[in-house]
DNA sequence: GCATGATGATTCGATAATCTGACCATCGTC
DNA sequence: GACGATGGTCAGATTATCGAATCATCATGC
């Protein structure tokens, strides 16, 4: 796992940890000028993943926390109001986890950051580049993606 | 940053973290394997770029952590033996951070899994298509890695 | 040479995040 | 209806993380 400074080629996988880590940077930068600013990183990465309504542990597995952290990540993000949980009416069991009020507003805005970001890395890559890299990490998706 | 389930394509960003995430816990998994059990994710992502003599500022920007927290997850590491720290011959303010002997024994292994989910990888994508994603992620690294 | 701001690192204290283990309620199945 | 599986929570301990302050050394300008 370790890559000495001798180190030319870094592995694939580090390899896309920069334009991840640069991506959520961008993103997170945005939200903190746009007023919210109380969010987390951990807490962003699992509302990144809040759908229409999302089970605890899916969100859990996604983000790959245990489904307590992700319980204590949703704790906080629901008394911040970006998200809200409603029973499930398909399962007792189950509560689902979907956008509160304020957090459809950071939604739009992480959602402008991103296509920006994306535009700048497009003009850097060239257009045709760009879209063989996103179909090349969403076929490698397929294998590295537990969940779908 | 949010991507509904409704959500076709994830953005570039979030579609590098499947591969990203997805090597990391073969890393992980492989060194729990291998006895070196006591070795954090939190850790291993300072000690991944530990190079022959890394200065703990470096190693805090390139992990995307304060320094401080370098500091507390080095002293971790070399409390374990995988890194140690000595005097930085060019700088008495600094101190050099780099492998030590157990540390050594972990790098083998993670190389060694790391190509091997490369070549997995490679097999699923073919050829040809690996080379051209290692490609043009390393092209845009160039802007989404300020460290080199 | 020597002030002075910048840099590398550490200490301290507070808070957030994370895991294990245990537990409870409900679901599905047989 | 019993029984294993699943969705969630509770409790506790540990780890990670940050902000603020501090200290020593470096580098620059004079």
């Amino acid at each position: 796992m370790a890559e000495g400074t001798s180190e030319q080629q870094p592995n694939l996988g580090l390899l896309c940890f920069f334009p991840y880590r640069a991506m959520e940077a961008r993103v997170m930068d945005a939200l903190a000028e746009a007023g919210f600013d109380d969010i987390t990183l951990a807490q962003s990465r699992v509302f990144q993943r809040v759908g229409d309504g999302s089970r605890l542990t899916d969100l859990a597995a996604q983000a790959r926390v245990t489904k307590q952290t992700a319980g204590f990540l949703v704790d906080r993000l629901e008394a911040a109001g970006y998200v809200e949980r409603v029973p499930d009416p398909a399962d007792a069991r189950a509560r689902l986890v979907r956008l509160g009020e304020r957090g459809q507003a950071v939604v739009a805005v992480a959602r402008t950051v991103e296509a920006q970001v994306e535009q700048e890395w497009e003009r850097h890559l060239g257009r045709p580049e760009a879209a063989t890299l996103r179909r090349l990490l969403g076929t490698l998706r397929e294998v590295t993606d537990p969940f779908r």
